[in-house]
DNA sequence: AGCGAGGCGGACAGCGGCGTGCGTTAGCGT
DNA sequence: ACGCTAACGCACGCCGCTGTCCGCCTCGCT
């Protein structure tokens, strides 16, 4: 009610607000999300109230700086499925889906953190879930896939890959790489395979940038 | 040459020590390494300054806090060592290496990390890991475990499940199992495995509880 | 060209962690 | 029992991050 703002910015303003989300993509993507808001308007070389102008809060500032990364996504779970075989689009999702979280260490918290406010990730985040678990619908009936594969491994497999931190960006991608095939090679359905230990429900972690916080 | 100190502590000091280290494992299992000194501190009942006494730097205290959990850790690759199947010692050495990470986030970071100071710890990092490699080999010269793997790969593993994260420790172990146990299909000999791709070499990150300093 | 509103950045107070100096307390040896 | 000295903790100064206020600037419309 009280605030009609004008929803159109000057053109500086404009500059200033792409300046600031590709320092922080930058940014997040190299020290993930705990890099300070000050780090950010430094980077983009901007004062700090002009960074908190344009986004208030730091959910804000990550909800935006990875909405094409969530495109990326997107596109990424959509090839999945538009494959022939399953499998194999089920194997692309998992390699493709690390490979992301390699090359960007923010993405994967953004991920995986769970934002109050931020519905748009939360959905998201479902979609790319149902598709995935529609994939490996399809490839367990395809036979290829292991039929005590649950979705939740998925979760734990990105989880993990998450875990995994090298020096060099380079580095950091053959890991995730070799990884992947790995989880590939785990969830691939083979004669000689002991049963899996029962699931965990892994719910994210509370949410972005709060330090351990206890009583 | 300066500094003759006594070396024998009186017993009130003695007692502090004890409290702080117990805290410092609380909290650190839980926590994570990042928790502040004063948290720590507070935790024992002590005012900072007994705890920098105690434990001039971060690094000192947490290799002290982690001390039997070295022991642990080499107690469980002695236990594979000892197991008369291989390719059994392997998997219970990785699966009890998860669970222990699982149980205690902040031994996960105290191995990963490479302390400057903290001979002790490398020295036993490198005991371990020669162990898993010699496991390693009669496992592959039994015919149980791929031919493909390195050693890179438990490393890549063990950081992998480091990044497991649950909301409760039950949770947290449980989902840990899952993952050893996926990790340990995935290692396992089998015919109709793809090759996997290069292995990365990870060097462990930079530092314990240094923020992101980035120039 | 002139004007007004929206934008900018310097500066400020608050908070929390760090590491330390110093006066006081209490263990331990005689 | 006494005193010496190690050990304790309060309190301090410093620093970095947070979020906001306010005076100046500049874009963009007329």
């Amino acid at each position: 009610m009280t605030d009609r703002l004008p929803h159109i910015l000057r053109s500086d303003a404009l500059d200033n607000r792409e300046r600031i989300l590709e320092a922080a993509r930058a940014v997040f993507a190299v020290d993930g999300l705990d890099v300070p808001m000050r780090e950010v308007a430094r980077r983009a070389g901007v004062a700090p109230a002009t960074l908190y102008r344009r986004f208030p809060t730091k959910e804000m500032l990550v909800t935006e700086a990875f909405a094409e990364q969530m495109y990326a996504c997107r596109a990424v779970v959509d090839e999945g499925l538009a494959a022939p075989d399953p499998w194999h689009g089920f194997c692309l999702v998992i390699e493709k889906m690390c490979e992301l979280h390699a090359h960007d260490r923010g993405f994967t918290a953004a991920l995986v953190s769970t934002f109050p406010n931020a519905v748009d990730f939360d959905a998201r985040r479902e979609y790319a879930l149902r598709a995935i678990d529609e994939l490996a619908r399809r490839a367990k009936e395809a036979g290829r896939l292991r039929a005590d594969f649950v979705l939740d491994d998925v979760i734990l497999v990105l989880m993990a890959n998450s875990g995994i931190h090298a020096t060099s960006p380079t580095t950091q991608v053959t890991a995730s790489r070799r990884f992947a095939a790995l989880a590939l090679s785990a969830f691939q359905a083979s004669p000689d395979v002991s049963p899996l230990p029962p699931v965990a429900r892994l719910a994210p972690p509370a949410s972005v940038s709060r330090r351990s916080q206890v009583g």
